[in-house]
DNA sequence: TCAAAAGTGTTATAGGTACACCCATGT
DNA sequence: ACATGGGTGTACCTATAACACTTTTGA
């Protein structure tokens, strides 16, 4: 970068604002910041990195870069969900843009935040050039955190339970053949409250994209649940007419 | 974001991915759109501006600007709806960011979109210096647009209806002093449904901040209606218990 | 046979839907 | 008196919530 930012601020409160020279405006930057939660029987977590370079060095933050210059905004959030995690074929879904002035010491740099949720186990997360350390955080105990980050968390959390409600998210994370104890324990965590079995599954009934297997457990010290497993065929045949989750 | 400029650049060297240098990053702009809906009597438009310049010149679009320098883009967003309605004090909502790599011909510009929603009558648009002209446009005869702008008018669309199931969104756009039957008129036409006189009232009781008024219509042919008032304080009271509309 | 979790059924209440009816005003 | 829209009540039906009960397994 040429110009500091305070260099830079100075020139435009002196010129007349309509006066900015065009290549003014091509001097700001943008990046992608992604919260990837990370599911695991009744646990849900984040993923940080330690940053290894100022700003902010020896902060945790999320995971994010910078947009390459013939890369769209999406793409730039899957790479760095694959780069960290190696998983692909993840759907991640943009939730806000965070573009205060002064939210980047080094310049103007506006952020797209984006949002996923994986299977986190056994997923160890990759090491990376940019990042001293990566790990999963309990979101009760989250450090203080680079940027305006924190503020980034907390509307993911929000975005998430609204997704929730609307859409199978659990589709990626639950195991491929699950229970419905298990798909529930899934909302309780997300809602963090306790839900009624009966009514539970009664709601469920009214989603035909949840097919039962002839196949049960194994191997458990009581009676065994029948696994299910999500029908993406029936679920797009069903999207339009909406489904709602809210006990 | 998660890397400085300079530890960016150093880990494409040590990686050797692409050897982009780190200015091709500050190369980029943003800008606001704004999806500014216009409501009146059963009526809902959208302003859009005929673009006077290069590129698309001659061509409708949403109204946008590019973001100053040292400018929050909550700000520029509302810069451009004042610019272009004079109007102030009207809340205004980002909706997503668009970016894909060739969506502006002359550079790398991502958008970041906003919606609002403001009474239409009597709103002369304000002509502009980057607009040749401004004018309501029924949603159903919307002209080719510019850019992504169809794209953008769509989402921020779906965006209004969702906005209007949980917020009082009407506030700033019905009369001070409204009657149930305009209230109910304003669901109808953004829903484009029409709902049950009884059921619709029955379920504005649950909603503390509608207040009647010992006032009514005057000079109407039949029974006047009584005046209701939107009550900003119990709102804000009941807000968190969240209320819901989807008859 | 017991513990543990799966899985089903019952009931009371709240909320939604459809519809009918009466009311106040200007002409 | 009648047309017009305002305003209210009722009866039916479905959805929800709370809770009790039965079933199947391993130990």
């Amino acid at each position: 970068m040429t110009t500091t930012s305070r260099a830079f601020k100075s020139r435009i409160q002196q010129e007349d604002l309509y006066s900015i020279p065009i290549d003014e405006f091509f001097k700001s930057a943008f990046s992608v910041d992604c919260v990837i939660f990370g599911y695991h029987e009744r646990q849900l977590k984040v993923l940080l990195i330690e940053r290894g370079t100022e700003p902010y060095e020896g902060f945790w933050a999320l995971p994010g870069d910078l947009v390459y210059p013939y890369e769209d905004l999406d793409s730039a959030a899957s790479r760095v969900l694959n780069d960290l995690t190696t998983l692909s074929d993840i759907p991640i879904r943009q939730i806000h843009t965070f573009g205060k002035v002064d939210r980047h010491p080094l310049g103007r740099v506006i952020t797209v935040a984006y949002t996923a949720i994986v299977e986190m186990q056994d997923l160890t997360p990759q090491a990376s050039s940019w990042a001293a350390a990566t790990k999963w955080h309990s979101l009760k105990r989250i450090p203080k955190l680079a940027f305006d980050h924190r503020e980034i968390l907390n509307k993911a959390l929000g975005e998430l339970q609204e997704m929730v409600k609307h859409e199978p998210v659990w589709n990626k994370v639950l195991p491929e053949k699950f229970t419905l104890t298990q798909l529930q324990e899934f909302y309780e965590t997300i809602f963090n409250k306790t839900f009624d079995k009966g009514n539970f599954r009664k709601k469920l009934q009214d989603f035909k994209f949840i097919t039962k297997l002839d196949e049960a457990q194994q191997n458990v010290s009581h009676r065994p649940s029948l696994l299910y497993r999500f029908n993406e065929k029936k679920y797009l045949e069903q999207k339009n007419k909406g489904f709602f989750f809210d006990l």
